[in-house]
Order: structure tokens, then C-alpha cells, then sequence
DNA sequence: TAAAAAATACCCCTTTCGGGGTATAGGCTA
DNA sequence: TAGCCTATACCCCGAAAGGGGTATTTTTTA
């Protein structure tokens, strides 16, 4: 961090341009060990940026327009090996955070990180390491979320897990293959699942579990 | 903007973090006319922060966790008449403007709004008048993250209207009922968005919202 | 202005959902 | 051990969703 030291260099590539320079301005401070290179607004722009700077690392919006974030880290990794990819997204994606970290991206920050947690996950991308946030642990991730819902409305273990895979858009028959139960159990619980939420559809479901933040 | 004139006292509210500290950075620098007096992560901060602080304005992202943003405009136009809110929203529903217009906000601003117009807009409101983003003034549901999902999948605004209210969990009749229209329109339109996404359930369709980031 | 697209609305039919039950087995605990 | 919770699974039935049509009007666009 000390002044000689050789910055890492950044890519930033958001379309949100208020978030996008919001994150610039972050990264600039006395003393920084960052220099942000570039910053891009479209999908279609991160690649020749790229091929221009050669960052070493690159801050990736996974909701791009134009081209997926996904596609783009994927032909990142691919053709720069040394460019350095993380992820910033405002959503805790479970199956892209594995789908990533088998493509290879180096870190995956959340929009709601602090500006603490943005200069640690650089810190250890820029020196070689990984930094995902903590809060795409998984079920302990989940949990902690989910705790006050379950306390509130005295669901059991099995019902809150059906009530998840019922918001991720799976059907009955899905939940019953999934779980290897048989249907009827699913609906058994369903419908003890929307008594004790006072409902009585999935599209009030669905709000519900929007209301809730779940 | 020259100094010795009181500053426009700003309180910004916004879940995600790095974007809250973003702007709050924007918004600092020699000469600014703007003090960010304090930044809150969750809906139910907002009302007390206005409560200490009485600031001249209000940022308030419209997607916060717990309470909509909506819900909270109205109350505090309602209870703060002289705390005038800018909604900051990575959409541009064209729907929550007029709605917002008549709950008396005082502007709205897209996050992948620059720096300028976030300037712009607050000098404008800080003097007692009105900022709406440009880019809002298109038809129906022209937000830019679902131009794509519209032109990918050949969607109508009609089909997409439709498909934000059955994601956010409204019933067929819920959906007619808003819209004045008949049920079996609705079921048309529905058969021909799943059609149209090559899905067959309402899980399927939450699923895909889901993907999409819709 | 003619063609295409979008929006409206209905019919018929099958499948799934949702609400009312009942029932058995295992585990925890007061 | 008797009571309670949880998880499992089934039956019946009405309501809603889903899938196949057809058709008219308005709006957009070539």
C-alpha cells in the first residue's frame, strides 16, 4: 500500500453509470493501491477494453445488457488467463456462484457490500487469492435470513425448504422427484405451508416471499 | 453553489451498499452545494433517519427489502411535506412514474443515470422543483433491462405488463381486474407469453424472471 | 392503403392446484 | 408414558390454470 508499489489495475464494467462511477470514486483515495483504468457501460464494450488495458482485475455486473456477465467472464477467463474476474452483482445466485467459481472467476461481490469488503476482495484478488462473499454461503447464507421468517410464522424445516423451491419455480412434481417424496406429501405440506401463512395461491407465494425479502 | 451559501442536506436510502456510499461519494467534493447528513440500508430506517435529520431531500431506491419504496414516498410526503424525494430505481416502469407523480415526488433519476444528471437533478429539487429522468418518457414497461428480455423472446408490452404482475404474484382475476380487462384475455395472453418463453406453469414463468433478473 | 402485429374475448377440454378430510410412524419432551 | 410435533401419504371435490382453437377490432408499419 505504500507509494512505489506498483497499483493493481481495474476494469470496472457496469451500466449503472451512478453505481459504476460510485465504485470509481471508492477506489480512489490517498493512498489507494488501486488505479481504475476504464470503466465501461455495455456487455459489448468489456472484451476490447480488455484488449486494450489489460487490467488485472476486472469488476463485472452479471446483468449486462446486450451480453450476460456470464458469457462475458466465461471468454475473459478463456482468452486472458491473467486478467483476473469478479463478479459484482446485486443478487446472492446460488447455481451461478458454482457455475462461476467452475468457470473460474476470482471473487463475487454483492451490491449491498461495503466499501471495506470491495478493498478486501481486491486486496486478495490482486495478489493471486479469491474472495467470495460470505453471504452466498449457502444454507448458512439462507438461514440467517430466513431465521425471523421461520420463527414468525412456526414452519418446520421441510416446509421452509419446499417453500424455497416453490419460489425458485419449481412445481410439485419437481419438489416431489427432488425430495423423493411423493406428490401428495408435497401438497400435504403445501397446504400446511399456506395456512400458516394465511394464503392461498403461489402467485401469493410468490408475494409474500417478495415482501419478505426472501 | 458558492460557499456561505447552507448547503441542500441530503439523506440517502438505499440497500446496496457500495451503490449508498457510491452516491454519497459523488456527492462529496470541493465546492459541492450538497450534505449527505445520513445513509440507511433498510426501508424501515428511512422514517426515523427524516425524523432526526430533516433533511431538504431525500434519494430513496424504490426496491428496498421490508417496505417498498413506494409505501414509503407516500408517507413521507404525507408527514414530511417539506422533505422533498428523488426515487433512484434501476427501472424506468413508466406505470410507478405516474403513480409517483401523483403521490407528490419530486423527481426520479435511473441509476445508470452520470453524475451530472444526479447533480442536475438534485440542484433542480433543492430549488424547489421537479427532476424526471428523460429516458422515462417512453410506453408501458420500456425499462432498459427488459429490452432485451423484450426483443429476445418477441414479447408485446401488453406480455410484458403482464409478466411483471403475475411475478409479483397477482392471480388472473388480480391481473384483470387492474387492467380492465376480461379473465379470458388475460388467459390469452398468458397462453401466448408461455408460448412464447416455451414454458407451461406460473413456476416456470418465476423460474425465468428468476434467470433473467427481470 | 394493405398487411402485419397487438389487443381483446370467447369456447371446449384436460390437468393441476387448493381445501377438506384421515391416517401412520418416528421423535421429542413434559 | 402420554401428548405433541413433524413427516409421510392417501381420498374426494371444486376452482383455477393450462392448452387447443377461433374471431373481431384497433394500431402499427411496410
Amino acid at each position: 500500500m505504500v507509494s512505489g508499489i506498483k497499483p493493481t489495475t481495474v476494469l470496472i464494467a457496469d451500466d449503472h453509470q451512478l453505481f459504476n462511477d460510485g465504485l470509481r470514486n471508492l477506489l480512489t483515495f490517498d493512498g489507494t493501491p488501486f488505479r481504475v483504468v476504464e470503466q465501461v457501460y455495455t456487455g459489448a464494450d468489456v472484451v476490447p477494453a480488455i484488449h486494450t488495458w489489460r487490467p488485472d482485475v476486472v469488476l463485472l455486473d452479471i446483468n449486462l445488457p446486450q451480453r450476460t456477465g456470464l458469457d462475458i467472464a466465461r471468454q475473459i477467463v478463456r482468452e486472458f488467463p491473467d486478467v483476473r474476474v469478479i463478479i459484482v452483482s446485486m443478487y446472492s445466485y446460488q447455481k451461478f456462484v458454482e457455475e462461476l467459481k467452475v468457470i473460474g472467476v476470482a471473487g463475487y461481490l454483492l451490491k449491498s457490500a461495503s466499501q471495506q469488503e470491495l478493498i478486501t476482495c481486491l486486496d486478495r484478488v490482486g495478489q493471486g487469492g479469491t474472495y467470495f462473499d460470505i453471504r452466498l454461503g449457502g444454507k448458512a447464507g439462507d438461514l440467517h435470513l430466513e431465521d425471523d421468517f421461520v420463527k414468525r410464522f412456526k414452519l418446520s424445516p421441510r416446509e421452509l425448504e419446499i417453500i424455497v423451491l416453490m419460489k425458485h419455480g419449481l412445481t410439485t412434481s419437481e419438489i416431489a422427484q427432488r425430495l423423493f417424496l411423493s406428490e401428495e406429501t408435497v401438497k400435504t405440506h403445501r397446504k400446511n405451508i399456506y395456512y400458516k401463512l394465511d394464503i392461498n395461491s403461489l402467485a401469493e407465494l410468490i408475494r409474500f416471499a417478495n415482501e419478505q425479502g426472501l
